[in-house]
DNA sequence: TAACGTTATGTAATAATATAACATTTAGAA
DNA sequence: TTCTAAATGTTATATTATTACATAACGTTA
């Protein structure tokens, strides 16, 4: 399995390094504020490589929040089908790794017999460190 | 079963029903703009009646859109478990209705044997129509 | 290496989405 | 009827995202 991280432009390399070290979901403008020592110093240019960051399947939206996180499957390429547990008290997002799951919703068909290559899906809840509060 | 409708608030029941006899997801601002001859003239009336119909289930927040649908389903009171399709030609948004769907995702627990009884999946593809062209 | 097309960058302006803060009114329950 | 919670009205502002246009860097291939 080759990692394919070298051609990541300038600026698209500085952005995924800072999203990639954060424990927690980012958003467009903290990345911005975090990064115009930089250079990076307008939002265009951040969601420009956000933009392309998604597309490759580094990084991932979490719709709800809107806010990005690394992709966490090593061998993630271009990933189409997405799955994330999303605490409600602290926030903390996790990627859901699960072939099972996976497959099922890839193979799911619905009423009208259609299937979907690409999905996006947020569970809600609370972590285990917040439910024990 | 009861149908709760009776109880909207004035603003409430303007917005569900436009929203409702849309045939597409609507925007914020758009439902705005379309109510604004019915006294509502505020961004923050808006919102604050969509927030209150999501929080009671007569909508639904489609994430990757930003946009508003009225619940397909008529014996939904607070759905906390959502499905939709997305169709990434015209945008024709569905609600999917499924149980043995919303039976696994319920019932999923992930590899630290954490269960969800809320969820998002938004499934992405070419409907039937856009398919053909 | 020169010429070309594609991708990425820089910069300014602005559009689109959403919330804070505060005052007032309405609807229901006690 | 009095009290409280929910809803409304209004202004201002915060947050998220895109349009438009100019320039530079990169990779191919002739």
């Amino acid at each position: 399995m080759v990692e394919k991280q070298l051609n990541l432009s300038k600026n698209q390399r500085i952005i995924f390094d800072l999203i990639d070290k954060s424990p927690e979901p980012m958003k467009a403008y903290s990345i911005l504020f975090n990064v115009q020592k930089k250079g990076i110093k307008a939002p265009l240019q951040v969601y420009r490589a956000l933009d392309k960051l998604v597309e490759i399947g580094k990084i991932h939206k979490i719709e709800s929040r809107n806010a990005f996180i690394a992709c966490q499957n090593s061998s993630c390429q271009i990933s189409k089908t997405t799955a994330f547990s999303i605490c409600e008290s602290c926030e903390k997002v996790t990627e859901i790794k699960d072939n099972k799951l996976a497959k099922y919703l890839t193979n799911f068909s619905d009423n009208t017999g259609m299937n979907y290559k690409k999905y996006n899906l947020e569970f809600f809840g609370l972590c285990k460190k917040c439910k024990r509060k």
